[in-house]
DNA sequence: TGAAGATTGTCGCCGATTTGACAATTGGGG
DNA sequence: CCCCAATTGTCAAATCGGCGACAATCTTCA
């Protein structure tokens, strides 16, 4: 199983080889179709995640009727961290956007590897680390940057999480992550095509060019 | 983002006894004149902090110029614990509002007590999941919400924090926090004054009717 | 293949917010 | 104690973004 998980992810190749190993063993390899709902906004943990292939979605509902797309975990990702740390509720839903083979350390073996490596305690609040750090930033841009730099932020983030250009999302998805409609994100994205950083398409954005794109951000 | 912190800190009191005696008997105390500042953003991390009489604000510099307080520290709150988890760079700027007494275990200490407990990694993961919970419900919030709803949000939230009616924060602050010009704020603010909710004065607010106000949110 | 649903591109209008400006009030330091 | 800086209260003009609407394009599935 652990042949697939050769992707670089900055938090799991930075594990001691003894507890990432020991998170392998326990791990059970699954694969889910298009569509499927690893779990669900107010659900107990049930243990850690990780994307081998595919693409799995974090969308959270700000307000009734209002979706927002959260985060976009490419292969290689781990979640699922939050509430196995603390024990709270999901605060997400994590949905499979394509089809994803997946890595599912139950909670009690994830339990028994904490027994067994107590230090797996600090690896996980790293990666919560990491997280908040990126909340940190988005927080800020959120509320003191102009539309285009915070689009810009979002897209350029999107394509390297992915690690290709070609970017699946509506711009719709795009918008609601940004916090505007779906027209002015439309009308800041042409502005970007025009001036040659990416490329529209149905259902998909390419990034044409990244330099420049973090330079708007 | 607006943490609930009173007195009795939830986080402090739910330690098992060792791990906080151990954190106790390696701390230092100090005190600390308004204006000080405890850290500040970029630097390297110089171990935890508490807060345990006076008033610490976390600011942070979403662009420059800009300026935006993210947390109000109350007492019994700890706090410089991401840094102290995954070794980066402070994100915030710690400064006294009001004279305060300090609590301090230097990052040597801190992994002397890591030594002889590990769980205590776990502690401080859990702490900074709590804090990463705030993030999440305030992006949710400052996307998708409006003004009002959100100014009566952080203004709740920093009365409770502080575990006082009068809140000492000038409207530009609050603006920002929100994400609004300063003008916006102060019409919607003297709409809650004349709806009973809150008291505007000179550089701070009393709130009158905490029920009311978390209703309006 | 064909039709239905989903997504994008693009209007114009309207309300809300920002910006800039200025007076009034308050608090602190010399 | 008084002056100056900081903060608040308020206004008008200008701008920005949301919303509704609609056509065009694309995908999917029967």
């Amino acid at each position: 199983m652990s042949a697939a998980m050769t992707i670089s992810d900055p938090w799991f190749t930075s594990l001691a080889p003894g507890r990432r190993q020991a998170l392998l063993d326990r791990a059970r390899s699954s694969s889910a179709p298009t569509g499927a709902r690893v779990y669900g906004v107010g659900d107990p943990p049930d243990g850690l995640w990780a994307v081998v292939g595919g693409e799995v979605r974090l969308v959270s509902y700000p307000a009734v009727g209002i979706e927002s797309v959260a985060m976009i975990l490419a292969p290689g990702a781990w979640f699922g961290e939050l509430s196995v740390l603390d024990g709270g509720p999901r605060p997400h839903d994590a949905v499979v956007v394509r089809p994803a083979e997946l890595l599912h350390v139950p909670l009690a073996a994830f339990e028994q590897v904490a027994a067994a490596h107590p230090l797996i305690y600090r690896d996980l609040g790293r990666l919560v680390c990491s997280r908040q750090r990126s909340a940190l930033t988005f927080m800020g841009q959120a509320i003191a940057q102009p539309i285009a730099v915070r689009l810009a932020r979002v897209l350029a983030g999107a394509a390297r999480a992915s690690g290709r250009a070609q970017v699946q999302v509506r711009q719709e998805d795009l918008a609601a992550m940004v916090g505007v409609s779906r027209q002015t994100a439309n009308r800041t994205l042409r502005g970007f095509e025009r001036a040659g950083l990416i490329e529209l398409a149905y259902g998909r954005i390419t990034v044409c060019d990244p330099e420049r794109l973090r330079a708007v951000a």
